[in-house]
RNA sequence: GAGCCCGUAGCUCAGUCGGUAGAGCACUUGACUUUUAAUCAAGGUGUCGCGGGUUCGAUUCCCGCCGGGCUCACCA
């Protein structure tokens, strides 16, 4: 039931007058010729005190109304125009609807365009029509909707009132557009792999369950579209990507949203090196499309973005941050015992590439705020890349990207020997055994599919919705998501 | 999952060392009429997140719960 109070009820009321005097107070279209920022352009030179004959008709939202309804702000999408209500212009029906519109009822007008002696552009109404009746009052105008829960529960509420949220939204439009722009022009296949997937691979990650009715099997939501994409490769598109909704059943945090959205990407002869080049040209293009440039300023630290980035292993990084080399280390109970000395909290029969992954998370992660590939990852965290071509049996050819000490893009010379493959995913089944729920799921599928054939190729992972923090300043990725996910409130 | 902080009018916020609450905007009524957060006058804003406890008395102190924020852990 809607909430009952004293605007509410003032609002029926004016709704019942209305309608009394025969006004539908929500009718079916309203015919605009004009929006308030193509006015705004339009008239750039129109003096102050001049009036036109050029008839418009736009439509919007009431934000302001003065001097007894002479005056109304209206907002449309595009910005905001006056309109100016006179009795020398409009019926004593008119001047009556004029009477009963609140703030944020939504409204058509036709008139003519004249700018005030004052210099603001205004529409003389000849006509206004009731396009919707609000019923709840609007946040303040002044100072917006500053309550977090509401703007994240109510985001309509939030975009209505708080411009800088709907130009984050703009934004990200943009910069997912940019991107698929440029794959499009390099000749990318966009395409749709399964939301619902039996089993839940290509990441290390707790996914959700859902169950299928008819099939009556339970189907994981997907944490990762990687196995389908790379079965298109197998199926002969040499260039395939998909942006789309992943799914985890992990905790929430101002990162983490439980389901949130990657771009991945796959192309045939390609390494992870190719791959370095076009992830720094993706997060350049959108850069350029969210703010102009490739620099950047996230909460208050300068990032240019500019290319090319420096390609640093994560071994040298940690041996130049804490002067432990790990390479030079052979045994996982030395490795371990070297990350536990660096502080990193890790259990005393992980691997050797869990304690360099866990030495590189604890001591060098965070400082990686100017842009950088971190490569050559261990081998027993990358089930799904490349053994390294130097020939170490301990490291992949992998790369993540680092912005503001957030992984940023996650990519592979992809491992293609489906023999190798089987044998990875037997070690990650062997992991879940012991209790690591998010080793990977042994998918034979995907093995089958290897064995008839996949070429050389790199696939790249982008988390669109931290890139987009980035690029917007956000604080938060519910700032960046329409609708982020929150508990149902009491 | 743990720690810390927060929850007062539609919105933004004060406040009560324990005596059931205020401001601005918004709203209502009237005045005014080429305004710019219009102005002027008058007026009601409310389970002080929810439930218990202590107390003569709790919005205030204590406990629990609900919701939110941040940090940590997990991760992208």
């Amino acid at each position: 039931m809607p909430e009952e109070n004293e605007f509410r009820r003032v609002r029926l009321e004016k709704l019942a007058a209305l309608e009394a005097q025969g006004v539908n107070a929500f009718p079916y279209r309203f015919e605009r010729t004009a929006e308030a920022a193509a006015l705004d352009a339009r008239y750039a030179a129109l003096p102050a005190g001049a009036t036109t004959e050029d008839r418009v008709a736009i439509a919007g939202r009431i934000r302001a109304i003065r001097n007894s309804g002479m005056f109304i702000d209206l907002h449309d999408a595009s910005g905001k125009i006056q309109i100016f209500s006179h009795k020398d212009f409009l019926s004593p029906e008119q001047l009556a609807l004029v009477k009963l519109l609140d703030l944020g009822d939504l409204i058509g007008v036709e008139g003519v365009i004249r700018r005030t002696p004052r210099g603001e552009l205004t529409v003389n109404a000849t006509r206004i029509t009731l396009l919707a009746k609000a019923l709840l009052p609007l946040p303040e105008k002044f100072h917006g909707l500053a309550d977090l829960e509401t703007r994240y529960r109510q985001r309509y509420l939030d975009l209505i009132v708080n411009p800088e949220s709907r130009e984050t939204f703009r934004k990200r439009s943009r910069i997912i557009a940019a991107m698929r722009n440029l794959l499009l022009e390099r000749g990318y296949l966009e395409v749709e792999t399964p939301m619902l997937h039996g089993i839940a691979g290509g990441a290390s990650a707790k996914p959700f369950v859902t169950h299928h009715n008819a099939l009556d099997i339970d189907l994981y939501l997907r944490i990762a579209p990687e196995l389908h994409l790379k079965r298109l490769i197998v199926g002969g598109f040499d260039k395939v990507f998909e942006i789309n909704r992943c799914f985890r059943n992990e905790g929430l945090s101002p990162r983490h949203n439980p389901e949130f959205t990657s771009l991945e990407l796959y192309e045939a002869y390609a390494d992870y090196g190719d791959i370095m080049g076009l992830t720094e040209a993706l997060i350049a293009a959108a850069a350029r499309a969210a703010s102009g440039g490739t620099t950047i300023t996230y909460g208050g630290k300068a990032i240019d973005l500019t290319p090319p980035w420096p390609r640093r292993s994560m071994a040298s990084l940690v041996a130049e941050k804490t002067g432990v080399d790990f390479l030079a280390i052979a045994d996982a109970k030395a490795a371990v015992a070297a990350a536990q000395r660096l502080g990193a909290e890790i259990g005393g029969d992980a691997s050797w590439g869990h304690a360099l992954e866990a030495a590189f998370a604890h001591r060098v992660e965070a400082e990686l705020v100017q842009p950088i590939h971190v490569t050559d990852f261990p081998r027993d965290i990358s089930p799904l890349a490349k053994l390294h071509r130097s020939g170490d049996p301990r490291l992949v050819e992998r790369f993540e990207s680092y912005i503001n000490g957030w992984e940023v893009a996650n990519a592979f010379s992809e491992l293609t020997d489906p023999r190798d493959q089987q044998a990875r995913f037997e070690a990650q089944m062997r992991e879940r055994e012991r209790g690591n729920e998010e080793a990977q799921m042994l998918d034979q599928d995907y093995v089958t599919a290897l064995e008839y054939g996949l070429p050389p190729t790199g696939g790249l992972g982008i988390g669109i919705d931290r890139l987009v923090m980035l690029l917007t300043d956000s604080p938060s990725i519910r700032d960046v998501i329409a609708f982020p996910t929150m508990r149902p409130k009491g």
